[in-house]
DNA sequence: GCCCAGGGAATCG
DNA sequence: CGATTCCATGGG
C-alpha cells in the first residue's frame, strides 16, 4: 500500500482487499450517500469525506496527509492485513464463495457512540430505514458541516426527550434510546474506557442498557471496539448459516454461537460480514 | 390487510 | 431454561 498527498486530496494505491462500495454497503455503516460508480460521501468522527475509487486508485478529500494518517487510515481499516485472514477462512468452503463475492470489505473502526445508537435503531428495521431516522436524529441534533451534520454528541442528546425521539421515528426503540443518553452521559456507562477493557466485560455493560441484547452489542464491539471474535446475528445471518451449513434446518441461538465460535475463531467478525453481505445481495 | 425488517423485553410453559 | 408475543412504522 502507498499514499501520496496532492492538494487536498490524498491518493491511495497499491493496495489491496479496499472496495469502498462493498465496504459501506455490507450493512455496518448507516452515514454515507452513493455520488456515482464507486463514488461515496461518509459523514463519519465529526467529518464529510468524499471517496472515489477507479481503477487501482482511491482518492479522499478533502484531505490532509496529517488528516489521512491520524484519522482515515485507522478508519477504514488499512493497516490491517485482510489477505493474511482471508487466507485463513477460505479453508472453508462456504466462507471461499463469500470472500470472492465481497473481497473488498473492511471493517470499519467507527464511533461507539455514534454505532451503539445506530444499531439500537436497528432493530427490527430495514437499512433503509435504520439510514432515514439515524439521518433525521442528525439533522435535528448534531452539528451541521457544510450541507450534513454531524452525528449529535451525548451531550447534544442530553435533554432530548422520548417524544421527541418518537418523532423521528424511532418507534419502540425511543425508550431505549433514552435509556442509552441516560447511562452514557451519567457516566455510568463510560465510552472511553472500553478500549482497555475485555471484550465480555464491554458487552456486559452494554447489555445493562434497557433495550441492548446481544445482537446490538456484538455489533458495538465488531463495528466500534476492534474485537473481531465478535459475532453479530441477526435474520439475515441465521438464514445463511442454516442454509450454507445445516441444509436449511432451524437451529437456535445458543447453537449459532457455538458453530461461529468454533468455525471462525478469532475472525468471526468479518467472517459474518462476508456471510452477511453475500446472503443478502444473492 | 398482511408480512417482514441487521431485536429485545416480557410473559408463559 | 426455551418458545412465543408484543412493540412502532413503512414498504412490498
Amino acid at each position: 500500500m502507498k499514499y501520496e498527498s496532492l492538494d487536498d486530496k490524498v491518493i491511495l494505491s497499491e493496495y489491496t482487499s479496499f472496495d469502498i462500495e462493498q465496504t459501506l454497503e455490507c450493512g455496518q455503516c448507516f452515514r454515507f450517500t452513493k455520488l456515482g460508480e464507486k463514488e461515496y460521501v461518509i459523514i463519519a468522527l465529526g467529518k464529510v469525506l468524499h471517496i472515489k475509487q477507479q481503477g487501482n486508485l482511491t482518492e479522499f478529500y478533502p484531505c490532509s496527509l496529517q488528516e489521512f494518517e491520524t484519522i482515515w487510515l485507522h478508519y477504514f481499516d488499512l493497516t490491517t492485513d485482510y489477505d493474511h485472514i482471508k487466507n485463513i477462512l477460505s479453508a472453508d468452503p462456504v466462507l471461499e464463495k463469500a470472500i470472492a463475492y465481497g473481497s473488498g470489505i473492511r471493517i470499519l473502526n467507527q464511533d461507539i457512540w455514534e454505532c451503539l445508537m445506530s444499531f439500537m435503531v436497528s432493530q427490527n428495521m430495514t437499512i433503509a430505514r435504520i439510514k432515514q431516522i439515524v439521518k433525521t436524529i442528525a439533522e435535528r441534533y448534531g452539528d451541521p458541516i457544510g450541507d450534513y451534520y454531524a452525528f449529535p454528541t451525548v451531550q447534544q442528546l442530553k435533554r432530548v426527550t422520548e417524544a421527541e425521539l418518537l418523532d423521528c421515528k424511532a418507534g419502540f426503540r425511543a425508550k431505549y434510546l433514552k435509556e442509552a443518553i441516560y447511562k452514557v452521559s451519567s457516566n455510568i456507562i463510560k465510552l472511553d474506557t472500553f478500549e482497555q477493557k475485555p471484550t465480555l466485560e464491554i458487552k456486559k455493560e452494554l447489555m445493562a442498557i434497557f433495550g441492548v441484547g446481544e445482537k446490538v452489542a456484538d455489533c458495538v464491539l465488531l463495528f466500534s471496539c476492534q474485537r473481531g471474535e465478535a459475532f453479530p446475528i441477526d435474520v439475515w445471518i441465521k438464514r445463511v448459516v442454516q442454509d450454507a451449513y445445516f441444509e436449511g434446518k432451524e437451529i437456535n441461538l445458543r447453537e449459532l454461537r457455538q458453530f461461529a465460535r468454533d468455525k471462525y475463531g478469532e475472525h468471526a467478525g468479518i467472517a459474518q460480514q462476508y456471510l452477511f453481505y453475500f446472503g443478502r445481495n444473492q
